[in-house]
DNA sequence: CCCTTTTTGAGATTTAGTCTCAATCTAAAC
DNA sequence: GTTTAGATTGAGACTAAATCTCAAAAAGGG
């Protein structure tokens, strides 16, 4: 497994970018969290960490993350999105409990072979994907 | 088929609610746009047809509107959420090219059932889901 | 060192959505 | 038909996420 800050130098390089300071703190807050991070999160705990760095490189090298495919965008049906990274980890998706928060992580290779053949049949070149179900959880429902 | 504005108006009274004529408004722009629609375009829809209702009550509405189940939310990989009406629809997931827009609808029973499965070894109690696939469509791929 | 490009932060801006509150409407009770 | 409590609305203030602007600072390649 290769180390994550190497391979988003290797893409930023691709852009002619730099792996600066800042750039490599909010990569290690985000890898430094499992789970679900919101940007404001990440600006917060940088500057608790008096590391910091300002909201708009946050949300700038956030974007570049993304495109580097080391982190993906999470929609949990709130006001505002949640990144996780996604290297190291098998690809999942999401149950969201809508009474006290809980998200729950699944994968299940048959769901995403059916929808593999649900963009061939439309001819349609699949990029990513989510899935979120929301509901009760087990010690929600009742 | 039941007439949606009949089923609103149940929701309503059991809401000690009443079908005023902004909601009903609301209701019919929604129910008359096949599609993906957002909040500001019902409003300015309704503002071109002289039947001007508040930013605030379109808003409002569309939150009764999901309630009651006649509408739902549509998370398309934008900055702010979409709505589709449901009664008289099959339910269907997305497609959305991430070049040129378009949403393609699809349903899968064999994903559908999948998915309950999944919910069901979590012991987690589904009430609705979306699934979105990222990509680019048939004639932007290449 | 010079020169160009990249990078940043502060704060302004945009935009979706919510909230407040006084005025108005509704509907049921009298 | 009057009264009255509760429902409803719109205007605009407000909040919060995310983006944009721009001048100063930093980096990199000669
Ligand atoms: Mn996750
Ligand atoms: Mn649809
Ligand atoms: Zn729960
Ligand atoms: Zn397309």
């Amino acid at each position: 497994m290769r180390k994550e800050a190497e391979i988003f130098e290797e893409y930023l390089k691709t852009k002619k970018l730099n792996l600066t300071k800042e750039r490599k703190a909010i990569l290690n807050q985000v890898f430094a969290t499992n789970g679900h991070l919101e940007a404001d999160e990440i600006f917060l705990r940088l500057k608790k960490d008096k590391k910091d760095v300002s909201r708009a490189t946050v949300y700038r090298t956030l974007g570049l993350l993304v495109d580097s495919g080391l982190v993906r965008k999470v929609y949990l049906g709130e006001d505002h999105i949640h990144y996780e990274h996604t290297h190291g980890h098998t690809h999942h998706d999401h149950l969201v409990c809508i009474k006290c928060g809980k998200v729950i992580e699944f994968s299940d290779k048959k769901i995403e072979k059916l929808q593999a053949l649900v963009c061939q049949e439309s001819g349609f070149k699949e990029l990513s994907h989510t899935v979120q179900i929301f509901g009760y959880c087990k010690d929600c429902k009742e």
